[in-house]
DNA sequence: GGCGATAGTTAGCAGTGCTAAGTATATTGG
DNA sequence: CCAATATACTTAGCACTGCTAACTATCGCC
């Protein structure tokens, strides 16, 4: 374990936090949740999905999705359809009212996020991308 | 507001997210919360200061910080000092096994990511890092 | 001295994580 | 084929962390 991985992970650490501390007042105005958001992304950019494969994709047990996709219905922002080859098991669905909010709640979030991304280059912004990319791929394989 | 940026910060939400889901678990075997964790660092890197600073500096209304920084008192995380110049003030330092705490969940989180950046070149260790520090460097100075 | 601003607390709500324990269905081994 | 085990999901209950509203105490200024 070198210093520099330390380093390297302490700041990305301490960038995600305070990244998403900045986004949450404005993804508050939708009436959604963070996680049941993030969720809902899933299922609308993923496409739909078992809630064992929900919970397995957000990294979060099952009890926690259960009562995540629970909201989402009451919302009317997903819905839940039954697996015609496992009786135990859901497939959970997007409705219309939840792509759009997705869609709205990206919108807030690019706004919120436009004065800050505003100052840099391209150069810069292709870092940035990439920098995601590249830890959305680690997650992907590295999952344990 | 360019579909470019639009995307970059969708990659940013999301990584940033998922990213955090996957060193939560780790952080939870040091008995300390995630934004407790967080505003004790910034005690101990940043240097004591009051509460309503600290809840500056983490993004988090007044009432939030005070419930997180009881929770570290009683812990025997930080303690409060008197601001002599201030009797309404507080200063908040950490306390050496705060300060030993913030190093063991560094510790922690570090061998939790060394498995993820470990494949990675020194290159791309570095345009991690940069975009980390750029991330934080756009949202110190776009502090509304 | 008094008035508005600032530092902090308390109470109470919502959202999101967890484990433990229970139900229902699937799968497998004898 | 039936019993044991494993899997999909729910419910209950706890902890942490965000918020606003309402309060107290002090500060700074006229």
């Amino acid at each position: 374990m070198t210093p520099r991985a330390r380093a390297v992970a302490d700041r990305l650490h301490s960038a995600a936090i305070h990244l998403l501390r900045r986004v949450r007042r404005h993804d508050a105005a939708l009436g959604v949740g963070p996680a049941a958001l993030s969720a809902l992304s899933v299922l609308v950019f993923g496409g739909p999905r078992s809630l064992s494969r929900l919970a397995a994709a957000e990294q979060v047990r099952l009890p926690t999705m259960s009562r995540i996709v629970a909201g989402l219905e009451r919302a009317g922002l997903a819905r839940r359809e039954p697996d015609p080859t496992d009786r135990r098991a859901f497939v959970i669905h997007p409705t219309p009212r939840g792509r759009a909010t997705v869609r709205r709640g990206r919108r807030r979030r690019v706004a919120a996020l436009a004065a800050l991304l505003a100052p840099l280059d391209h150069r810069r912004l292709a870092e940035l991308e990439g920098a995601a990319a590249c830890v959305e791929a680690l997650l992907e394989e590295g999952r344990d």
